[in-house]
DNA sequence: ATTCTGTTCTAATACTATTATAACAGTGAT
DNA sequence: ATCACTGTTATAATAGTATTAGAACAGAAT
């Protein structure tokens, strides 16, 4: 499991955990019906709590990412070929305006930010 | 100051207010050299606490947004005609890279990513 | 001068994040 | 059936963040 931990980051390291289990997951990395490392495990081989661990899985869950079967594990759920649900679709516009709107404050156009988000995707779909 | 705080969110309170205002200018209702209005005024305003717009405005100092002139005031900057510097452009692509790759992983293709993103680049700029 | 400004300090409360243990009950493999 | 493994739940402690409150300070604006 690659997964890379910054303790003193200001980004809760659940909030690390599940961002890079997403990414994972959008790479294909990690595939629908995959069985996800037990909160144990995956805690001792993070060096953090198991809790923490769990909160991140929990937080996968809410975003219907992944299905926790009690216990028992965790699965990837299939990505939808219906595309996101509503809930999905919201929080994502939700998150994007302000990241957009502070790229147009920092001086950047439609065209650059269309290019820079072009660049990422084909980072994570083609890395 | 048309901005609306909603005290019950997840998101706290100033950086609710920072994206607001970041919003604000990335509209162009906010220009550069204007003066924001006062911690203790925006406070009442909002009915939240003077030292919660402070830390709101030092948000937006730290990404070099506006200019807090001590004892003074708080005034927009220019956006910038060279675009980000290195440091606002790393930010955005921290930022934006987990949000992307949520969205593949809930079935986005990059067609509709860019779409989405273009259309709120557009509520943006043309209000 | 007087008011307004951001700054700084102390303080209290509530909440979140993280870790640590421990026990519990269902799962799965042997 | 045993036994290790699973997520769940509970309690607790620590540290940090978010928010509010009140007050005092010193520079700025008029």
């Amino acid at each position: 499991m690659f997964i890379q931990i910054e303790p003193t980051s200001e980004i809760p390291i659940y909030t690390q955990l599940a961002n890079q289990l997403i990414e994972l997951i959008a790479t294909g990395t990690l595939k629908a019906s995959d069985a996800l490392p037990s909160v144990r495990s995956l805690a001792a081989d993070l060096g953090v709590n198991m809790h923490t661990v769990n909160k991140a899985y929990h937080e996968l869950e809410k975003k219907k990412i992944i299905e926790i079967i009690p216990k028992s594990g965790a699965i990837i759920n299939p990505i939808s070929s219906n595309g996101p649900s509503d809930m999905q679709m919201d929080l994502i516009k939700l998150h994007l305006k302000p990241l957009i709107a502070e790229s147009i404050v920092y001086g950047l156009d439609k065209e650059q930010i269309l290019s820079i988000t072009s660049s990422i995707i084909s980072e994570i779909t083609e890395g």
